[in-house]
DNA sequence: CGTTCGATTGAGGAAGATCAATTAATGTGG
DNA sequence: CCACATTAATTGATCTTCCTCAATCGAACG
C-alpha cells in the first residue's frame, strides 16, 4: 500500500476551464451525431425503458433531454441501480460485448432519445473519424465514471456517500450549463440509498444533517427540490467526514 | 421499487456455452492483434508500473500474461483498488476521455503486456473491422464488469462479498482455460478489502469462515493459495449470506 | 376527503470496524 | 543454516455505524 498523497494528481488535470470545455464537448458532440449519422428521435415518459436486460442489442442511444437510470438485475433477484444518465449521455454499450444488454434503461422523466443502429453508427464512424473519437471517449468517461462511484461507496462512510453523490450530480448538471443552486433529485430516497449501498432510512438521515449544517437546504414544496447554496460546502463536508478526529483544541 | 424477479435474464443468456467461448475468444482476439497491428511487447515484473494516474495517454495494452491491478488515487489521498486484469484484457481505457491516464496500472506478478499505439491501432481498425469489434467489445465488457462489481459490492454482506469475489476470479480463470481447483491470490487481504470496500480483519475472518464451511481450502504453505473443490460451493454459499432466515424446522 | 406512497424520526439490535495481541510466513545478515 | 527482523494473517474484545423495525407525518391522487 503506498501512502496517500504519493504526488499530486490535481495538477495534471486540466483545472479550471474543464467545465465550461465539457459543456461545449456535449454539445459539440449532440452537433456532430445529428450531422454525420442517420438517427431517428423518441420521446420518452417516466417509467419507459429503452432497452431492457436481455434484450438483443442492435442499437446505441444518446439522451438530448431527461434523465435516465440504469438497473442491473442479477440472476438470484438483487437489484442495482448502476448508472445515471443526463443530456449527452450515451445509453446501450452494455449490450455490445455479448449481443445482449446487460441492464434496464429506464426514464425517470419526460426526455428525448436519439436512437442509433449500432451498424449504422460504425459506418458513419469510418467516413468521419472524429465520431469514432466521441464514441471512444464516451465508453472511456463511462469507465472512469463507474470506478468513480465504486470508490465512493467503498471509501466513504454513508454520510459522505450522500453528499458525494449530490456533488457529483451538481457537477455533471454544471457541465451542461443546467441550474446547480437548487437541483431536483428525480429519484426516491429507496433508490438514492439503492444506488450508494446504503437504507432509505440512513439517506434520508444524512439528508437532515447536510440541511441541518446549512449545507444543502429544501425547497418550498417537497422534499425531492434540494438547494445547493454552495458547491464546495458539500466538498468539505465529506472532507469532514473523513476526518479522523476533530482535534477541537490546538 | 420493482418485484425482484420480474423476469428471467437467465433464459436471455447463452447459457451453458459461454465459458468456453469467451476462453476461443480470448486466443482470438491475441491473434488477430499480433496478425493485424504492430506491437511491442513488454515484460514486467511484481509492482511495475505499466502506466500512472496523470501520465499522458498515447496506449492501450493488451495483457497476454500475468496478473494487473487498476488503482484509483482521489485527489483527497484515497486509495482504491478498481479492477483486477487477466490474460487478453485490455489496459488504458480510462486515459482515453481526457487524454490522460485516471489510474495506476500496476502489475500483481511478472507478466508480458502488449503494447499498441492508439493511433496505430485505430489505422489497424480501419482496414481489419473485426478488430475495431474486438475494441469495442473489451471496452464494454469492461463496463458490465465495472457495474457487477458495484453490484457486488452495494448489495452483498461481507462474508458474501468474499464469496463473490472468489466466484468471480475462478470463473475469470476458468474462462482462460487455467487452473480453478486452487488458486494464488496475489493480493493481500488488506487489498481485497480495500476492493470490496471492508477491512483486512473482515476478509480474513471470512476466508476463515469459507474454510470452517469447507467451501475453501488452504492448501500447503502459506494463506495465499486457495483450494475451491467446487465452484458451486461459493454461490451456494452467497445465496444463503442473502437468505433472511435459516428456517430451521419446516 | 380518504387512500396511498414517500419521507422523517426514534429506539433497539446486529454487522462490521477498530484496537490489540498472537502467530505465521518472508526476508536478512551473520 | 540459523537467529533475528519484518511483514502478513489470524483471532479476540470492544465499540461505532448503520440497519431493522415501527410510528408518524406530509404530499399527491383518485
Amino acid at each position: 500500500m503506498q501512502s496517500p498523497a504519493a504526488f499530486d494528481i490535481s495538477s495534471a488535470r486540466p483545472p479550471a476551464a474543464a467545465h465550461r470545455s465539457s459543456g461545449r464537448k456535449i454539445e459539440d458532440t449532440l452537433a456532430l451525431l445529428s450531422e454525420h449519422v442517420e438517427l431517428q428521435r423518441r420521446v420518452v415518459h417516466a417509467g419507459d425503458a429503452i432497452y431492457q436486460a436481455g434484450e438483443r442489442f442492435g442499437h446505441l442511444y444518446v439522451l438530448n433531454s431527461g434523465f435516465f437510470k440504469i438497473v442491473n438485475l442479477s440472476s438470484d433477484g438483487r437489484e442495482q441501480l448502476v448508472s445515471l444518465k443526463l443530456r449527452g449521455d450515451w445509453l446501450g454499450f452494455d449490450g455490445i460485448a455479448e449481443g445482449r444488454y446487460a441492464c434496464d434503461a429506464i426514464a425517470m422523466d419526460t426526455g428525448e432519445v436519439w436512437v442509433f443502429p449500432y451498424e449504422a453508427l460504425l459506418a458513419a464512424c469510418a467516413r468521419a473519424p472524429a465520431l469514432l473519437s466521441v464514441l471512444h471517449e464516451a465508453m472511456s468517461r463511462e469507465i472512469t465514471r463507474d470506478r468513480e462511484s465504486l470508490m465512493t461507496v467503498c471509501t466513504l462512510p454513508a454520510d459522505a456517500r450522500v453528499a458525494e453523490f449530490l456533488r457529483q450530480w451538481v457537477e455533471r448538471l454544471d457541465q451542461r450549463g443546467m441550474r446547480t443552486d437548487e437541483i431536483t433529485l428525480r429519484m426516491t430516497r429507496a433508490e438514492i440509498g439503492n444506488y450508494l449501498g446504503m437504507t432509505l432510512e440512513s439517506v434520508s438521515r444524512a439528508l437532515s444533517r447536510l440541511a441541518r449544517d446549512k449545507v444543502i437546504g429544501f425547497a418550498h414544496k417537497g422534499r425531492r427540490d434540494v438547494q445547493i447554496p454552495d458547491v464546495g460546502a458539500l466538498s468539505s463536508f465529506v472532507q469532514r467526514c473523513l476526518a479522523p478526529a476533530p482535534a477541537l483544541l490546538q
